[in-house]
DNA sequence: TCACTGACCGTGG
DNA sequence: ACCACGGCCAGTG
């Protein structure tokens, strides 16, 4: 068993764009969750990172649905511009102010 | 090779 | 309720 001779890394990050695509609209998720999701041996801050790669590949990972635990976007800066993520989310229905969304627990998705 | 940083989270004082 | 610290893994200088 295991354990997967290659080197886990990479299926991980292909898990977290499968998981990330796999968000439906309208819902976001949060870094914490997706780590568990994917088998908790891997800390939040891989997820993020892994979010890092997600703007050179394919098929686009709607990044935007993804949020730290506080419903803040901390990764709008990352994105092609710095209201792109907050507008992308509100073009789902999603209120947003102040860079937080508005009421997300009631948003939030789970795997 | 060593050290630091980074789209985080949880717990303690 | 708020502030501070540690843990986690990987990539870059």
């Amino acid at each position: 068993m295991p354990t997967p001779p290659t080197s886990d890394t990479k299926d991980f990050y292909q898990k977290v764009y499968a998981l990330v695509r796999k968000i439906p609209k309208g819902k976001v998720c949060t870094y914490g969750i997706i780590g568990e999701a994917l088998g908790g041996r891997i800390s939040a801050r891989m997820v993020g990172w892994a979010m890092n790669g997600a703007h050179h590949i394919t098929p686009p990972v709607p990044a935007h649905r993804v949020v730290n635990r506080n419903g803040m976007l901390t990764g709008k800066f990352h994105f092609a511009t710095p209201t792109l993520m907050a507008d992308l989310l509100a073009q789902e229905g999603l209120q947003i102010e102040n860079d937080i969304i508005l009421n997300f627990k009631n948003h939030v998705w789970q795997p």
